[in-house]
DNA sequence: TCTTACCTACGACAGCGGTAGTAGAACGCT
DNA sequence: AGCGTTCTACTACCGCTGTCGTAGGTAAGA
């Protein structure tokens, strides 16, 4: 199940991961131009760099179409969530995620339907979490559009 | 109250910021010593750098005591915490903290104590939390939002 | 006083990430 | 055939971060 090591991006890369995630495998002028609707104004070859970037650490993957590559995410934005999330938590806390959790639902602010979405998360964890075998196959249903 | 644009702060900045979290204002020597500790074997000099760099960020500051200075924090580990989930946030899920919070419920082991607690925090959470006026639903990524 | 040990200041360097320019291939139009 | 457009490959540069080394102060012993 060799995991990656560390999946090691940086705010601009994820930002080309977003693109790829939320609409699927583009090429190098898509992927611009989605980053110019979402104020990041560079230039092509930049995302061109990024991209090639990306293919060299293995995250995403290219494919000669037509006249030019459409590139395609290769790893879900779940695992990168918690490749951070778990970064974080082992700088912090030692790896102890309860405590960052408790911190994290302390200080936010949640509407009333996510606070019982939440509880309900929570609610299952004792049910099903205990009986030895993980139980956790039930996709979030809540999860945003597609992932990779 | 002016807060801090953005804390940014590498890994081993980091580590040296627990360093004074954990066990008050120390010397340079004294910090390196946590960092061998903790297996992070530097040089005295990087020790130094770190620090000296650190209070150029304005989150530690020295105070000449005997022969050398003592560093203390001048943020809290809270703080840095909330700043770099919400940079998480931001970057993964565009400010919607609730989808990241399930997936990291969902994806986290915890233990039965753990799970009471959290749930607790919860149930607190319709009850005391102040009536949501929160605007947060897809944040404006590009506003200047200030943290803690 | 000379030496030793420790402290700080300053400079250096490499790797990475963000950003882009230039050159050359390939395609389509006139 | 020549031209403009578009794509990729390559190179470069800057700033930040991790990492030290060296030089120059100063306190404490020998």
């Amino acid at each position: 199940m060799a995991k990656k090591v560390q999946i090691e991006l940086g705010e601009a890369e994820l930002e080309v991961m977003r693109a790829l995630w939320d609409h699927g495998p583009q090429t190098v002028r898509d992927v611009m131009h989605r980053l110019h609707e979402r104020g990041r104004t560079v230039a092509y070859t930049t995302v061109l760099t990024f991209l090639t970037r990306l293919e060299q650490k293995g995250v995403v993957a290219s494919d000669k179409r037509d006249q030019a590559y459409v590139y395609k995410s290769k790893i879900s934005r779940q695992s990168v969530t918690m490749s951070r999330i778990k970064a974080l938590v082992d700088q912090l806390y030692d790896g102890a995620a309860a405590p960052m959790l408790a911190q994290l639902i302390e200080n936010e602010r949640f509407t009333p339907d996510e606070i019982s979405h939440l509880r309900k998360l929570i609610d299952h964890l004792d049910t099903g979490a205990e009986s030895g075998v993980d139980a956790r196959k039930n996709a979030a249903k809540n999860a945003p559009k597609n992932s990779n």
